[in-house]
DNA sequence: GTCTATACCCCGATAGAC
DNA sequence: GTCTATCGGGGTATAGAC
């Protein structure tokens, strides 16, 4: 009996993914606002009712490619993170090793035993999200613009995709959390008619970090995002040529508004 | 003969300004996915197949909004850099004067009589044209979504919008030349690999600026728009309350990213 | 340049048989 | 859970009369 609600919910738990992969099939061929349970239906060999067994309304088909869409992103960002947290040290946390790099005095002085990590390591993990962020974003462009692009029309998004959506957030926040509890961060002070919103986004996003860190950190994010839009969204036609390149080093300088440093100094 | 022509194309005209209109409208009722040129008819009292005496297809239609929207966001952006640099110098070409602002040094030590500006104008300047752009997006948001959102599925842009398309990149690199030219600009050297990407954008972009302004001018852009793009299109919900000023410290900052400078200093 | 009419498609959602 | 059938909309585009 258990055994047949179980086979049950496994049928269940299968045809709801493919609904889900043609769905995203659809997605790329016709765009979000466009998105038909019928379409899918057809496409599926069902008929579009049938659908309605497992989605009450296309916006509830909607949400939850929303909801899959910041998860999977998030979960790029996240296993970034923590391969280059693991990786450890200054040497190619990047992959490609930095071509003209320590050009005046070496790493930092006062190199200890072990746990002092060289300061590049927090900037490091920084280019790493974003290059995670970057290759998703290449490799699942619709999705993207499902999350990141125009709202799609006559649509809300509810409460649960608000969870999800902050994955990629909370992650660049945890870097710069982390090379302040390291190292401490430094940065310019904010014009004074900032500071209220700074010391509310400190206070709301990461209690420790210094107000400035924290405004210009929500920057950094929406900037980070910007260059990846421009790209996927075909601003950087006939501008930008090595955007691999390109983009690297720009997320390279986000991260040094925020307070991470690189090597040299 | 020729004054019943002059009326016809007049006519003609004022109805296609109504198309558009009334297009425009839909455009924010339900996006470009689902533009209908019934619609429009039916809204304008027309029959649809009136409409193709107007315009051939929902694809051209489509393309006027585009270069409408190009246009009107270029415009915008040209007329602030123009008012910016009319009204001159360092007090108040931002509109809000920099409240606790010289805190240090007098602007600078060498004001000679008249010409050399005081070095904050053209970070005044970028400033300027930077919230004029957002408050276009924040007075038309759907037709920001329509040329910076996701792009419209089936749909691809004809040559006739690059032009319009590169108003407002092309006055952030007027500023930047005309700082350039004024007092020279000074950054840090670009990482080696970038150099060939950097070399190429200077040379499309603009002959005479240095590589690494160039490459940082171009990253610029886009991480503007990345600021604009997450406020209008939500993402900064329930993150950032006071949007205005947060912006416009955004956009100071990355001014300095490209080279220009602030009165301190 | 506008009209009617038409060909030929699409959609979301529900009712009720099986 | 899937089916047929149905309600009540929607759309692009063209032909041909006026």
């Amino acid at each position: 009996m258990s055994a047949i609600r179980g086979a049950r919910e496994r049928a269940r738990i299968e045809v709801t993914a493919a609904i889900k992969d043609e769905a995203r099939k659809q997605l790329a061929a016709e765009g979000a606002a466009k998105l038909s349970l019928r379409a899918v239906a057809r496409e599926l060999g069902m008929v579009s009712s049938a659908l309605y067994r497992y989605f009450p309304s296309r916006d509830e088909l909607l949400t939850a490619l929303i909801v899959d869409a910041y998860d999977s992103v998030g979960e790029a960002a996240e296993h970034a993170h923590r391969t280059a947290a693991a990786e450890g040290d200054g040497r190619a946390a990047a992959p490609r090793p930095p071509t003209a790099s320590a050009r005046t005095a070496p790493p930092t002085a006062s190199a200890r035993t072990a746990p002092p990590a060289p300061p590049a390591v927090h900037l490091n993990r920084w280019v790493a999200v974003a290059c995670a962020v970057r290759d998703w974003a290449l490799a699942h462009p619709h999705e993207y613009a499902l999350i990141y692009g125009s709202p799609v029309p006559g649509y809300t998004a509810p409460q649960a995709t608000v969870g999800p959506a902050s994955r990629v957030g909370l992650t660049l926040i945890a870097i710069v959390v982390e090379a302040h509890e390291a190292q401490g961060i430094a940065l310019p002070p904010l014009a004074g008619e900032l500071r209220p919103e700074a010391e509310r986004l400190a206070a709301d996003l990461a209690p420790g970090l210094p107000p400035a860190a924290a405004a210009r950190l929500v920057a950094a994010w929406s900037q980070l995002f910007g260059l990846v839009s421009f790209e996927i969204f075909g601003q950087f036609n006939r501008v930008v040529e090595d955007r691999e390149v390109f983009f690297r080093q720009a997320a390279a300088e986000l991260a040094r508004t925020v307070g991470l440093l690189d090597g040299h100094r």
